[in-house]
DNA sequence: GTCTATAATACGATAGAC
DNA sequence: GTCTATCGTATTATAGAC
């Protein structure tokens, strides 16, 4: 690992965090994240009682992660035109995950969606974080319709990530993702 | 059942599809679908000696609605830009079913990339069926980039059933659908 | 074609030694 | 905190009677 210091309840989430991304959560078993870091079952379920709470520490994570890259960025951008721009550069920056394994949070809540009802609200949290953020820009640039914007924005982006996932595509994410910076630039 | 004389490969088809969409295939076993038609899994396994083989059978009989659905819209709507408003009309049709469950084919599509690579090409046809269909339609109207309306066309289509999914809100297909008939109308 | 019974395996989870 | 060993269960799949 590139980072041994690490005590294993942050190796395995990070571990964990990949896996269910790469595999999906339903596919990803506790030998397989207990495999991956070389360590037993048994420390696995000392960390983390269930699945079910080792799923709930991984939302959680990608909630905080997600919390830390828009604090960056309102630090970075100060226009809110470039604030949108950023978060379109998040899909080009992505690309070769997203082309592989497609949108991280938007693959998570459609598999927890079909059974996970009671995870629902923290996984489309993920959602709502970039969905205020975004209401925020559009906010500040003027527009009434700010929610309505943001969430136009999240579908144009959710779409995007879809198609290039299914069509193993990169030039359509590009594709796509300058058709947004259109729109955005043309409101 | 409604239709008590269909045989039980049949049966198995129908009520295996639907289980796939409402839970997922990785969540639906071969119990799960004997249980509904109230059959025996062995029985099950005299039809599909697989799981994997079933999922064909699912994937196929999906492909064969798809394109019976196309061959009517193409008798139905002699004009190209009807054959795209009645291409968006269908999320509206679908509304209570997307609103719980997502897209079935970008549902599937993501599932099954995840783990089964063999499957894709196949799944991913039935993306493509649509697209086509959509392109010819953008053709006859006289647009030189065709291809590429009918890929934004569907990147729309799916971003809008996957937030309506997330927020479970009937509401946002309703405005997203609206936008896009409007994109289409403008072009 | 449909059933019951069962094999074979994988998985989530627990107990107890160290 | 980490390990080995094991339990209980669910799942895919097969065998054989009817």
């Amino acid at each position: 690992m590139s980072r041994p210091n690490l005590d294993n309840r942050e190796r395995i989430i990070t571990a964990a965090n990949r896996l269910f991304y790469i595999k999906g959560y339903n596919q990803t078993s506790f030998a397989d994240v207990a495999n991956e870091l070389e360590i037993s079952k048994g420390n696995l379920h000392y960390h983390f009682r269930s699945k079910d709470d080792l799923l709930k520490a991984i939302i959680s994570f990608r909630i905080d992660m997600v919390k830390g890259n828009l604090a960056k960025w309102e630090q970075a951008y100060p226009e809110p035109i470039d604030k949108l721009r950023r978060f379109v550069q998040m899909l080009i920056n992505e690309e070769a995950d997203i082309v592989r394994y497609g949108c991280p949070i938007g693959s998570l809540n459609m598999e927890l969606g079909k059974f996970q009802l009671e995870l629902r609200d923290l996984s489309r949290e993920l959602f709502e974080l970039f969905r205020r953020w975004l209401e925020k820009a559009f906010k500040q640039l003027g527009h009434k319709d700010s929610k309505a914007l943001s969430l136009h924005l999240l579908t144009m982006a959710q779409g995007a990530a879809l198609l290039t996932y299914v069509y193993a595509d990169k030039k359509l994410l590009k594709a796509e993702c300058n058709k947004i910076i259109n729109w955005i630039e043309a409101l």
